[in-house]
DNA sequence: CGATTTTTTGAATCATATCAACGTACGTGG
DNA sequence: CCACGTACGTTGATATGATTCAAAAAATCG
């Protein structure tokens, strides 16, 4: 389990994880198993833990005031799930997380997490992900302003197959911030081309 | 020039700077002037430099293949300029950044950024900024997705006052994803009531 | 198999974009 | 200091993309 953790950081650094790095990260992240439906974070708790998803999906969304879901992000194998704001912070989450198959994770509190941070591969694997993911972040503002609910759905599918493919359509829809009626017209259309 | 920029370190750490930490940040920071709707940066650039605005106002943008400016990120004193995503890996930008306001900067390279990721107050920082701008995406995020224009106006309104005081109205439309008659209406119905 | 979740569909409605035109303000060079 | 050009804001009419709602069909699960 861990070992796939491994081959993940791997790919964010030059050089091989030494050794006592390996037992330091062993000793950091516990498995931790949640079955379909179940909840790994709800809004008003604080988010206790960072979460490495090894086996799974996951989704985090919000509720609006009118009561309707807001996807904020999904993650499968090696993709992270957790509030970091509410993590660094310990203040309450915003944001609901939970399982959408049974899953399996690696978790760290954020006192394992402080330790890990001194591990430089982990460390700059930390980093890169912050500039991807503030990318990321811009171009789905950027996509969400300019793109139609069509134009949107197309990039996904095109940037995300394997989410497509792992998550229901309603739970996309929410994601690209377009309702399901929609999403369901749009495949429609697109069929008939 | 250099003092605001380090009573703005002071607010993200616990202990004053050192004299040693000063005299690293001067020398790694030099001024830049621009002038009102000078460019920092251009779309198609490798984005060479960090830039902290000491006074005026930037903004950053793209142009989508429609030729339709959007607006990213704005930014006045003590904010930052700057597309990281391409200083950090040193690819070429999709971005433009112009000063819309002469402005003065203080401005470091990637080496003298690195040099100064060692200052740990510096650190710390660039740190919590990340943080601090991946909730503030999540947030645009939502509500561009689930916001009506003119909520979305209301929010910026109450939540980046000075913003709205300094850029030009079709600016602000175009960050928040409207038209500027759009924008110029929903002003007017404002005043309606 | 029944129960629940997920997807599809049509009709009415709504928010926002588009386009073209006009008004206003601004600042730069003569 | 005026005049002209450019930038900025407003407006109305029309078009369009997407939502809403209610209902039914289809798929999935225990």
């Amino acid at each position: 389990m861990h070992e796939l953790f491994f081959a993940y950081l791997r790919k964010y650094t030059s050089a091989p994880l030494s050794d006592g790095d390996k037992v330091l990260i062993t000793k950091a992240l516990s498995p931790l198993k949640l079955r379909k439906r179940q909840h790994f974070l709800l809004a008003g708790e604080h988010c206790k833990y960072l979460a490495f998803i090894t086996k799974g999906a996951m989704r985090q969304y919000r509720v609006d005031d009118k009561g309707i879901e807001l996807t904020a992000s999904l993650g499968v194998e090696n993709w992270w799930a957790c509030d970091r704001e509410s993590f660094v912070l310990s203040t309450p989450s915003i944001y609901y997380i939970e399982a959408c198959e049974d899953s399996e994770l690696l978790v760290m509190n954020r006192e394992e997490n402080l330790e890990l941070m001194k591990v430089k591969p982990f460390a700059e694997m930390v980093n890169a992900l912050n500039y991807k993911n503030n990318a990321a972040n811009q171009q789905r503002i950027a996509s969400s302003i300019s793109l139609t609910a069509e134009q949107r759905y197309n990039d996904f599918v095109h940037s995300y197959p394997e989410l497509v493919r792992r998550f229901p359509q309603h739970i996309i829809a929410s994601y690209l911030g377009i309702t399901k009626d929609t999403l369901s017209r749009i495949k429609r259309n697109w069929l008939q081309r």
